[in-house]
DNA sequence: CTTGAAACGTCGCCGCG
DNA sequence: CGCGGCGACGTTTCAAG
């Protein structure tokens, strides 16, 4: 991981359909070398994948929330995880310091499809109660990093 | 926007770099059918772009927080925007209903570097107070939708 | 890094509803 | 007239040298 690797970083983070030989431009390196330190980055996992940024507002998505969630007993974070993963929108999960034990962004259709989604986490094994805050409108949303 | 469109963007969701043949069976079209079909869904703004999904882990970027932020007066959420933008660290911002105005994630290298982030959040000509917890771990991200 | 063959992107043209 | 298929040409990919 050096200085050309995070020029290919910040090249596919721009856009992820570049082709090779752009690639190679924006790192000083010919196509099939961009081709190889890319393939390489996205085996050993620091390149997760490649994905499309889509106005969610577009297709129907309206309707999104935030939600502290506390948990009863202590479960391990892979628990939490497990629980969290099988309500599909459910688009982010972390564990947090604070009187909560995580935070999880819920997008939704509409209110009734988030009210059903919000009952859904709280029907997880693990999880004591929630308190959920409704997403006015989205400010920002950066690519990482 | 229809059945067709939104196997295109199911595709490129799965993978921003499918080939227009793969976008094409996975759409039941041809491939210059489906490159008409996405060429059209990023011109009008339902695709914005194609990115990667970088371990952040990976590169140094160990430390995260949300803060919920409290404004004085009540400034729109354009120029709340533009504050919280004037910041690179912050990844996500919304505005909210409940106590807070806004949620905003930020992202750091280390602790004293999200110190100094929440610092430059603060410091918003719009900004009264904040209030912060920092992430422990992630236990989701998946790409919307 | 360069090469060459195979795959892909891209464009124009035609046919269909 | 929008929309999809087909064919052709230049470009890109990718494995071998």
């Amino acid at each position: 991981m050096d200085a050309i690797d995070e020029a290919i970083v910040q090249c596919v983070l721009r856009d992820a359909r570049s082709t090779y030989a752009e690639i190679g431009r924006a790192a000083g390196l010919s196509a099939p070398a961009a081709k190889r330190r890319l393939d390489r980055l996205v085996a050993d996992g620091t390149v997760r994948g490649f994905t499309a940024l889509v106005d969610t507002q577009a297709l129907g998505w309206r309707t999104e929330a935030f939600a502290e969630v506390y948990c009863k007993g202590n479960p391990t974070p892979a628990e939490l995880r497990r629980d969290l993963e099988a309500v599909p929108e459910v688009v982010e999960a972390y564990t947090v310091s604070g009187a909560a034990d995580a935070i999880v962004h819920l997008m939704a259709l509409d209110i009734p499809h988030l009210e059903r989604a919000i009952q859904r986490v709280r029907e997880a094994r693990v999880i004591e109660r929630t308190e959920s805050v409704i997403v006015l409108s989205g400010l920002i949303n950066r690519p990482r990093v």
